[in-house]
DNA sequence: AGCACGCCGACT
DNA sequence: GTCGGCGTGCTC
């Protein structure tokens, strides 16, 4: 009887793919353990056992698994379903999620590595050609990646060679990632939990006299921890004067507990302090709430205006289940994800906070891949979108914080999933409780929560009863018309200005960056240079001295003249955050100002420098972006200035209005945030607009009841499902026939949902790739799964003709 | 996706 | 004559 296993390969591939194995492999094997599996001609991948079986296949020669890797499950089977349902869900391959969700270092490829057998005697004249330059290249160099041969032997096709080598024993093969796995740690050192009562701790003390070197380290130990800080292992040593030798002593005894962890630097120096809020009489209403709801297992969405102190409740339903020892997670969108917050929820509950994103290198990913799958203790894991693919075991609570953000879609490579949404799945799949927090819901969950789907709890006055700032209009038609504009500041806005600077407070100056981005434009002919590769104007750089595309990142000198028509009369149109910096400069030259945009910030540790500064009151005003609205504490800022408020209502995007009211009054929240009210101008030429005038009232209701009429109207979600599909190649034509041909073809299915497009985006060429679109719409009345399958069944059929086979199509469900 | 195999143009 | 362009089919 053979045994085989059905492999997850992570590509775009609708497949499983079979190999066989030995029967003590198959013994040996469990579905979520990683494989190393020759795939095609020449390649090694990562491969996940997706189940084992004895069923051989029939039409085609099947191969052996090259390597297991794991000695136990990478991914657990509730992952792998998990994994299904995401595939399924979002229309592409089981693979591209395993793809989505392994750290990188889990996930070699070519990478393997071959070491010379040292317990072998080599026999060179078993050996031909290719197999002595192998194995003289093992003479120099201990270890040689499978690539690396591939170059020595001039040839692509290796593996045969290896495998010979493999079976004399030659040489064996080894995985790269474990030699070169180094956390950066540091120990912390805590009192055993039974000594944390004062009475034990006495006796303990007591008993000890005959150690006076070990009881001095605890009671140092114990006068460290005050106010729960964490200690660590070093730092007793130093302060007690005691040598490494007692600590290891007392470590010994049961009287102390060390811990290894991960650390952040910058995050350890702030963690410190601060012990738990009592909740206010309205927090702790709302946490009841929260619980009621829970109780009943409702996904509830908690409303919380900003700075109510949503955090303080989250902190108290995390703490519970820590108690329980549970798994929570903790959803943020990436930029809401700074020090600033994580510092807080370390003060809480110091090493039991793991975070998890794009931006912390692989090693302390994958180590926070090992700490979840072991469970060997209760975690919060803090992260961005990537954190819910973490092999949970016993997660039991999930909080979406701003569930709004949009950007919990993943927008590029597939899968194409939304982190909220999947999340509340996920939740259902764990029976885990699910929270969702904004102070300005998305349409989509309020919605929820009006049908009784969600339950609903809302925190409408501020911590400490601090009012929300006054938010007052500027039109700037009228200003224009009396001459009361400095460049793109009002003198309303001016005066406010000098109010708070006079005051000593700080002031935070907002401009949208979408559609506002500055350009360069000819006086006298109205030419505008574009970007080469993309539809597209290029923005203007005023510090580098340079014009660059923001979709490809294409970027030239700024010319002296026209290249169209010679003249030397070029001006710039549009204005960005560097514009309003200039301008700034020249209002107040003796004031500081800092920008924060994405050209500012680009390393990971700029934008806390930025923020620092402007805590220890370095910067008297920050401009920015997006950036600006999310999860940032300023005490000491009394005013916000929106520059322009026109370009986010005026886009075309059937969510630009709610994205608005969002962004707006996410920005005016910044302001007096303690004692004092604080004060938010919006100049724009629309001052009447109903958006504008339900931010400057907080009038969310109204927004929710308008917006939610219109989308019932025009057929948008949460009415109507969306997936867009968007086909790119480098010629014209042929991207709008196959956006047509697509069309054509869903039609000629009968399913009655409508197809739109094909249609040309606004950006209709990026990276010399031409685009188009193409929006299905259904309704409740349709079965999602069915019509999916229609689309990956007419996708199939797409991809083997040969007139659009470079034709790429991407499919994105509950696009954005 | 990635890669090898295969059939047509500009070059040592 | 060959090198190399990218069209096409396949991966257990």
């Amino acid at each position: 009887m053979s045994h085989y296993i059905d492999v997850i390969i992570p590509l775009p591939l609708e497949r499983l793919f079979a190999y066989r194995v030995t029967a003590a492999e198959a013994d040996f094997l469990q579905p979520g353990m990683r494989v190393a599996v020759p795939f095609g001609k020449s390649k090694i991948y990562t491969g996940i056992v997706h189940h084992i079986h004895q069923s051989p296949p029939l039409s085609y020669e099947v191969k052996d698994i090259e390597l297991i890797i794991d000695e136990s499950p990478t991914v657990t089977r509730e992952q792998l379903k998990f994994w299904k349902w995401i595939a399924s869900y979002y229309v592409c391959s089981v693979g591209q999620v395993m793809r989505a969700a392994l750290p990188k270092s889990l996930l070699l490829e070519s990478e393997t590595v071959v070491i010379k057998n040292t317990d072998t005697e080599i026999d060179e004249s078993l050996l031909d050609d290719k197999q002595f330059l192998i194995m003289e290249a093992l003479e120099h160099r201990q270890i040689l990646k499978v690539d690396e041969v591939m170059d020595i032997l001039e040839r692509k096709t290796v593996l045969p060679i290896l495998h010979k080598l493999l079976e004399l024993e030659y040489i064996i093969l080894q995985e790269e990632v474990y030699s070169t796995y180094k956390p950066k740690t540091v120990k912390y050192i805590f009192l055993a939990p039974q000594f944390k009562e004062e009475t034990a701790l006495k006796n303990l003390l007591e008993a000890m006299t005959r150690a006076p070197k070990q009881r001095d380290a605890v009671m140092t130990l114990f006068m460290l921890q005050a106010g729960n800080k964490l200690v660590a292992s070093k730092q007793l040593q130093d302060r007690a004067e005691v040598s490494r030798a007692v600590i290891k002593t007392l470590i010994e005894k049961e009287i102390l507990i060390e811990e290894e962890h991960a650390v952040d630097r910058v995050l350890e120096e702030k963690a410190s302090g601060r012990d738990l809020f009592e909740l206010q009489t309205a927090q702790q209403r709302a946490l009841d709430e929260v619980k009621e709801h829970f109780s009943k297992g409702k996904t509830t969405l908690l409303l919380g205006v900003t700075s109510s102190g949503k955090t303080e409740i989250y902190v108290r339903l995390i703490q519970e289940q820590l108690d329980l020892g549970n798994q929570i997670l903790y959803l943020l969108p990436e930029i809401a994800l700074t020090t600033q917050l994580i510092a807080r929820l370390k003060k809480y509950f110091k090493h039991q906070v793991l975070v998890y994103h794009s931006k912390y290198n692989l090693n302390e990913r994958l180590e926070v891949w090992n700490h979840v799958i072991q469970a060997k203790e209760p975690f919060v894991i803090i992260g961005a979108r990537s954190a819910l693919l973490l092999p949970f075991q016993n997660l039991k609570l999930i909080i979406i914080d701003e569930e709004h953000e949009t950007s919990f879609k993943q927008f590029d490579p597939d899968p194409r999933y939304h982190a909220r949404d999947a999340a509340v799945v996920l939740g259902h799949m764990k029976e885990a409780q699910i929270l969702l927090g904004s102070a300005t819901p998305s349409l989509e969950s309020y919605y929820n929560t009006t049908i009784g789907k969600y339950g609903l709890v809302e925190l409408k006055e501020r911590y400490g009863k601090v009012l929300l700032p006054e938010v007052q209009m500027v039109d700037l038609k009228d200003k224009h018309k009396r001459k009361k504009m400095k460049g793109h500041f009002s003198d309303t806005l001016i005066e406010h200005m000098q109010v708070a600077f006079k005051n000593g407070n700080q002031v935070i100056l907002f401009q949208n960056r979408r559609g506002y981005a500055p350009i360069l434009e000819c006086n006298t002919c109205g030419n505008a240079p574009q970007c080469p590769n993309c539809d597209v104007s290029l923005t203007f750089h005023q510090y580098k001295k340079q014009l660059r595309c923001h979709y490809c990142g294409y970027n030239t000198f700024i010319p002296e003249e026209c290249p169209a028509c010679t003249s030397t009369a070029l001006d710039t149109k549009g204005f960005g955050t560097q514009q309003i910096e200039e301008e700034f400069k020249e209002l107040f030259p003796d004031k500081k100002i800092a920008r924060m945009d994405l050209d500012s910030t680009r390393g990971k540790k700029s934008i806390e420098r930025i923020i620092e500064k402007v805590d220890t009151g370095a910067i008297d005003c920050l401009v920015g972006t997006q950036m600006l609205t999310k999860g940032l504490d300023f005490r000491n800022v009394s005013l916000v200035g929106v520059l322009s408020a026109d370009n986010m209502l005026n886009f075309p995007d059937f969510r630009a209005h709610e994205r608005c009211f969002h962004l707006l009054t996410q920005v005016s929240g910044r302001a007096g945030r303690t004692a004092e009210r604080g004060k938010v101008l919006i100049q724009s030429y629309n001052p009447e607009h109903q958006i504008l005038q339900q931010v400057s009232t907080y009038d969310y209701g109204t927004m929710f009841k308008e917006q939610l009429q219109e989308r019932y109207h025009f057929k948008y979600p949460p009415f109507q499902r969306l997936i867009r599909l968007t086909f790119k190649q480098r010629d014209y034509n042929t991207t709008l026939q196959a956006g047509q041909w697509f069309v054509n073809a869903l039609n000629q299915i009968e399913h009655g949902v409508e197809v739109l497009g094909p249609e040309f985006p606004l950006v209709a060429r990026v990276r010399n790739l031409y685009q188009v679109h193409v929006i299905v719409k259904m309704g409740k009345q349709h079965h999602p799964k069915t019509i999916k399958d229609y689309i990956r069944k007419v996708k199939r059929s797409f991809e083997s003709i040969k007139q659009f086979r470079s034709v790429r199509c991407n499919v994105d469900v509950d696009c954005y």
